[in-house]
DNA sequence: TATATGGTTCCAGTGACTGGAAGGTCAAGG
DNA sequence: CCTTGACCTTCCAGTCACTGGAACCATATA
């Protein structure tokens, strides 16, 4: 398979295949004998396996670890299950600063009539507002 | 007021208020003899603006728009309300696209024993699992 | 005078790609 | 045989919003 065809099995760009590989989060790919990059079975699973990490939010540096642990026989589940608790904890924290936001937003549009005429809450807010961030 | 002051009452980094003013975010700062920035009121007052704007998530380009319908005294709040709308209508697909991926991890969590062995679900779904993203 | 604490500029790095230029390779059609 | 188009290659630059650091200048104090 060249990366075209890779990239269309896996879901992962050709190019971003190419700086992961550059990166070293996957091995240097064989070469056919014209240069091109060529993939079997195990790079296209693994590939599969970065692009479903990725697609759960793990940073690249947080998936090479995965990959670590998923080539590791002797890995525990302990192990992997830290490092998904830590990445869901991340996620919620995330989740709550941005509720936050929301219910802030929210509360500002709520108080402006959105009409032809200048004044408006949340520009007022921005400009004298407290310092404290949104409301948690 | 020099930089490091400005930075202080106003809770924006100095490296970060050369940055605002090396985009155009801001004016240049007028200067002191020594070449030193300096700062009043209206700068002080800018500055506050942003970061209030920023810490609710817009981002630079958007404060920008924001910065320019302060000032403008012919705006009209709805052109104000309307950017805001937008920006909370982002920050709620984004809280759904996270809370999709929390509750695909921890159903993965809680199906991971989390012991000494490696037998782990959580790797298992990244290496055969659906193609399809995080359950919606 | 030495030091500490400001300020200045400019360059480079972050994360995770993505776009684009310039060029090599290959299969099919005229 | 030549061209066209679709693929592949490398490398450089840009994105976003800073942040770190080097090298240097200015000011106040012991």
């Amino acid at each position: 398979m060249n990366i075209g065809a890779a990239a269309e099995v896996t879901g992962v760009p050709a190019k971003t295949i190419r700086y992961y590989e550059s990166i070293g989060l996957i091995p240097p790919a064989t070469r056919a004998e014209n240069g091109y990059r060529h993939y079997t079975g195990i790079d296209i699973d693994t590939l599969k396996f970065i692009q479903r990490a990725r697609r759960l939010g793990f940073s690249v540096k947080d998936v090479g670890g995965l990959l670590a642990l998923w080539q590791d026989q002797d890995r525990t589940s302990a192990s992997v299950k830290a490092l998904a608790l830590k990445h869901i904890s991340d996620v919620e924290q995330r989740i709550h600063e941005l509720d936050s936001i929301r219910r802030t937003l929210i509360d500002l549009t709520d108080r402006c009539h959105g009409n032809d005429r200048p004044h408006c809450p949340i520009l007022e807010e921005f400009a004298q507002g407290s310092d404290k961030g949104p409301k948690d």
